[in-house]
DNA sequence: GTTAGCACTCTCTTAAGATGAGTGCTAATT
DNA sequence: AATTAGCACTCATCTTAAGAGAGTGCTAAC
């Protein structure tokens, strides 16, 4: 258990530590407003910290700094429940001030203005389009040999492939059975679209319309969506601009995991609902080892949708990121519970 | 005028230093099969090169690498029309091999399979959507509120939007509307689409539609194109693994660049149609100080349609990368004409 | 015109000393 | 018993010096 002198001079090497990005000394320690003992003291102190493995040196007579022991203690006990900076506030409410229809928008516009307010580097990951609900499903000719196949969902999702028009297939019978389909699919998710139409449309659609092997093999194809969620990004280079980057070995393995885009939407997905703050090596990912990511999962009611998430360097301003997306996962939902549940 | 030994000297410069990237001393050159005099003679050759610009040294005494001059020269007179390597011609080949149907596909692979290839990073320009034409327009209603426009073109890119639905239009007059529009804008240029309406629809539609000032404000706000080009990378991280790229600073710069696509799509496009070479400050943009960016325009028919890019350093393999966008160009150019114009 | 030879230049590496920030420990002080 | 002053010690960093190696420019000989 720590003292309370211990966890001041935890507190004060942490906040110091991220503020300056330099190593904790007993003397400039013992400079501080906050701290009304003496050098030695803290000395003996720091000494003990670094036992229980909270601090560490960077070599045998360097300053401390904190072990990501100690980001987790700062994280977990010594951040208040901060107060949002008033001019952050401002610029958050402006995401959110002009109406917005679509998802995509509002998404990409929050990670645009979550990175350049942090110089940290923002992900959002979009829904699984998988889970949306198909509203229509609409077929557009192009020419003699090929024709757009259109899926709009109930969030206004759009999805489009364009295909092989099988030859023999008259324009009439593709418009009755895409008025089936739409008949029979319209609410599904389109996740288990093609089980559907195997399962519960084939025998109609056999019945109505000549050369059905042709077409659907063709719209199987169609109806692949991909399975994933969209992510996006701002400010990817900030990372760059970070004083802990200066070794380009380090930002060349962060900068390929972030282009690697399946692997860090894996390890974002992984997270909890809610906030989530995984420091360093708690993310399991070599490239991560100097870095923190904060996760904030937001919804349309009580359902979760996605997670927006801030990835910085293990010594990045907690105290200011956690509330930021705090707001700006509550103002999310807020807007697209709005969106898509009064509809 | 360069002699033919100063030539030679020159070209044996350019192909060791682009293989690796170290400075070229006079004593490994002579010892180079193609070159018969003493590294005395190549040292007084050198020193004339130097002062025509086609060379220059790293500090007084390091060997000479190539100056932007000696790469254009290089670049201009000594790249001899390149056979393609059979491996390369193969994996190219692979691009084309299955049928596509959408251009964004095609564009995709490629700028992929190029940057794997080279280990440079590829760009590829879109078509700029604002030329394609009409085909089909649609509104889908998502619930009472909203509602998506979808606008398919000839080449079966689809635009999307999601609006607002003025309350007070029924359905039936969205769908008269909708069909009004598709009946005179089909083979509209999108670019074109709103001006279309304003002059010479606005008058139809005033008559049949109630409520048509607020239809036209909505639609009017849908049809306001993206009015540049996709862009699409392939191996946007590659520049950190090219030796040349040890200095953190500049590959911040380069990074950053990158990032900011409307500049270097503006850059790309700026380059005449068929193959282009710009080395270093020719591209007119201090991030690009050490890099080349040789272009390729493709098209369908005599229509150009985009452009593929390679960004390597300057110092990149021109004789492997020319003959490699010419390919992929006339590959994806042939594509494009057999989709687009059969139809 | 070409080449051998040589003095010279500059980078890079290594080692050594000087500096300074910071520590750990001990003994004195409160 | 807790705190603090004092001091020896450690280590990174900076500067300087020296030596090695690669390469050049120039001169004189071929």
């Amino acid at each position: 258990m720590l003292t309370d002198r211990q966890v001041l001079i935890l507190q004060v090497i942490v906040d110091d530590f991220i503020r300056y990005a330099l190593p904790v000394g007993s003397r400039s320690l013992s400079k501080k407003e906050e701290i009304s003992f003496s050098s030695a003291t803290i000395r003996n102190e720091m000494a003990d910290l670094e036992e229980l493995g909270f601090i560490e040196k960077t070599h045998t007579s360097s300053g401390r700094i904190p072990s990501e022991k100690g980001y987790r203690y700062y994280v977990d006990h010594l951040l208040a429940p901060q107060e949002l900076q008033s001019a952050d506030l401002r610029i958050i409410k402006s995401i959110f001030a002009e109406r917005i229809y679509e998802l995509e928008k509002i998404v990409q516009k929050s990670a645009r203005i979550l990175s350049e307010m942090t110089s940290y580097t923002s992900i959002v990951l979009g829904p699984a389009v998988k889970d949306n609900r198909l509203r229509r499903l609409q077929i557009v000719p192009l020419n003699r040999e090929t024709a757009t196949a259109i899926i709009v969902t109930d969030t206004g999702h759009v999805e489009n492939r364009t295909f092989h028009f099988p030859s023999g297939v008259s324009p009439s019978e593709v418009e009755k059975m895409v008025n089936i389909l739409n008949e029979k699919l319209s609410g599904v998710p389109l996740v288990e679209l093609n089980a559907k139409i195997y399962k519960e449309i084939a025998a109609i659609l056999r019945r109505h319309i000549q050369n059905y092997d042709l077409m659907t093999e063709v719209l199987g194809e169609t109806f692949k969506i991909p399975s994933n969620e969209k992510i996006f990004f701002g400010g990817k280079t900030n990372m760059l601009n970070q004083p802990d980057f200066t070794d380009l070995e380090k930002v060349r393995g962060l900068m390929s995991m972030i282009e690697q885009e399946d692997g860090l939407s894996e390890m974002i997905r992984q997270n909890p609902e809610g906030i989530s703050v995984k420091i360093g090596r708690e993310n399991n990912n070599s490239a991560m080892e100097n870095c923190s990511l904060i996760t904030a999962t937001y919804s349309v009611g009580a359902e979760k949708l996605g997670t927006i998430a801030m990835l910085g360097p293990t010594r990045m301003e907690y105290s200011r990121v956690i509330p930021l997306l705090k707001i700006v996962s509550a103002d999310m939902s807020a807007v697209l519970t709005k969106l898509y549940q009064n509809g």
